[in-house]
DNA sequence: ATCAATTAAATCGTTTGCGATATAAATTTT
DNA sequence: AAAATTTATATCGCAAACGATTTAATTGAT
């Protein structure tokens, strides 16, 4: 048995763990919300810069327009944004939020974060763990990401 | 707009973004040796330890068995594991390798752990860099996990 | 200006991941 | 031992991800 191919020595296999529990941790806070956690991040990007493109949104999130373009039409049937052609590029479909997709921010911000800490509670990392964390994570994204 | 809600400051979203970066650079391995990462991932455990029933192989993933009873199918359709029902216990399916499935253990040797070391080898991580977030990982998951 | 190449979205098909439920076998309770 | 509960898999439905292809609009080249 080749020591490389243990599971308990592999970083992928940890960071994918960890990625679906956080996932799963969000959960009853989204269920609640009604959305799931990539429609939450198209929110997040939305709530920074509102009237993107698809494209933009989906740089932002590191996803192919093949993931969001149908993330986005869920997203608009549940009433939450709006889609119209672009004014100068006509192949763009500018993706926008509803008063609804708004008013959400502000729910999201009294559930989630708060949840979310009490949820991590017993983890034993400190704040200083968690940039550390951030950083190595940042320097993989950027190494493959092309 | 509230800090808590910027894509930057999310841990889940880094996650989330690295655990995919990564498994897509396992990916033209993986689909060398025709097999996709979560049905790699089920064959690094039956490497450590062969002739599993279902239940323990999603536990050592930490996934559900709708999860990997359907993975598992399709990987028995493909010829790497067969299955047969537990003695002890009837109700249990017991996973065992195949020798295509236990042949693919060198070939993943040789091939992956090469190729994701170059892959790997423009990000400024050292191996305690590594060491580290190996750990900081670990304690997510094990705050996480039930 | 025309034709070729590029780009933005969308569509299609397959595999995951997971909540909910079903089924059958084993275990516990009464 | 019979009934109730728990446990091991399996099935179903839906939302991601993503490779491959398509369509329409824009840009670049001749």
């Amino acid at each position: 048995m080749h020591d490389e191919l243990k599971l308990n020595n592999q970083i992928c296999f940890r960071l994918y763990s960890a990625s679906r529990l956080i996932t799963q941790a969000y959960t009853p806070m989204l269920t609640a919300l009604g959305i799931t956690y990539p429609q939450y991040l198209v929110l997040m990007v939305l709530w920074e810069k509102d009237n993107q493109p698809v494209n933009d949104i989906a740089h932002r999130l590191i996803l192919e327009t093949n993931t969001v373009t149908p993330l986005i039409q869920r997203m608009e049937k549940q009433g939450l944004i709006t889609r119209k052609q672009g004014d100068k590029d006509k192949r763009q479909q500018i993706v926008s939020l509803t008063q609804i997709g708004k008013a959400m921010e502000e729910r999201a911000y009294q559930l989630i974060p708060p949840a979310m800490l009490g949820r991590l509670a017993a983890c034993p990392l400190q704040l200083d763990d968690y940039q550390n964390l951030a950083k190595e994570l940042d320097s993989i994204i950027n190494t493959l990401k092309k």
